[in-house]
DNA sequence: TTCGTATATCGTCGATTAACGATATAAAGG
DNA sequence: CCTTTATATCGTTAATCGACGATATACGAA
């Protein structure tokens, strides 16, 4: 119904970051990103340990992020790799970015929130 | 079932940032947060004209955002006027951050993501 | 008081989610 | 071949979600 062309500028549709949002909405998948986070190799089993429900809900919550893009599985063996695929938790974070920076409105003006290639092309460094 | 000291150092609990994921978790609700955003003044019954569906589906939608604390409304009037609560965003974006911060392994080293109180004492400016 | 405006709530309905146990797959090893 | 191991899928259930129209509430203004 409108164009929000300044915001819009965060570059991401807003399907695209509720549905990362969504995947993320949910303990036992928060749970398994921090899991790929500390242990920054790729893991197999050991997750459904970790989270501490049935072998089956894990494997559907895995589905639900590799669905998602946030994190990616390497076939093994009969294991399953998984590893953090940051690159699609951006469009999210470059909103909350938004939000940090309007907030600290040119308290900071730059060294914010800006993840490699989030806030655009920038020539130097 | 685990401690991850590590990781949770970023902080919050699971559920407190799988709360926060999920009440964005939704096109509508990002649609809203943008606008927002946009007009970072607060607005009234607008967002029910911008996100283009029912009054009771937005005014829906609305709540769900205020009960994550993500928004919050000061009634004027018959009017209310919404804004956002930058603040209950840090959990989340904590942990993206976290993301971020490890693909970029001391590329960057603190540059990185940091809104205003996000990672921790910082003692310089 | 009565009216109009802006929001909130209610009740409904179809769709989706989350969880589980049971079962199926696939590949390495005996 | 048959077994083991790690995952994925199936089928079921209860619960939650998303959307709507209709209605209720609250309050300033006439």
């Amino acid at each position: 119904m409108s164009m929000l062309p300044t915001v819009e500028t965060a570059g991401y549709s807003d399907d695209d970051i509720a549905l990362t949002a969504k995947a993320l909405g949910h303990p036992a998948r928060i749970h398994i990103v921090r899991v790929l986070l500390a242990k920054q190799s790729c893991i197999g089993c050991d997750i459904v340990e970790e989270v501490g429900l049935a072998q089956s809900t894990v494997s559907e919550h895995l589905r639900i992020l590799k669905a998602a893009g946030i994190i990616k599985g390497e076939v093994e063996h009969p294991r399953v790799c998984y590893s953090l695929n940051a690159d699609r938790l951006l469009p999210l974070a470059g909103l909350l970015n938004l939000v940090f920076e309007q907030e600290s409105q040119g308290e900071l003006m730059g060294s914010i929130c800006c993840p490699p290639g989030a806030c655009g092309p920038e020539g130097a460094a």
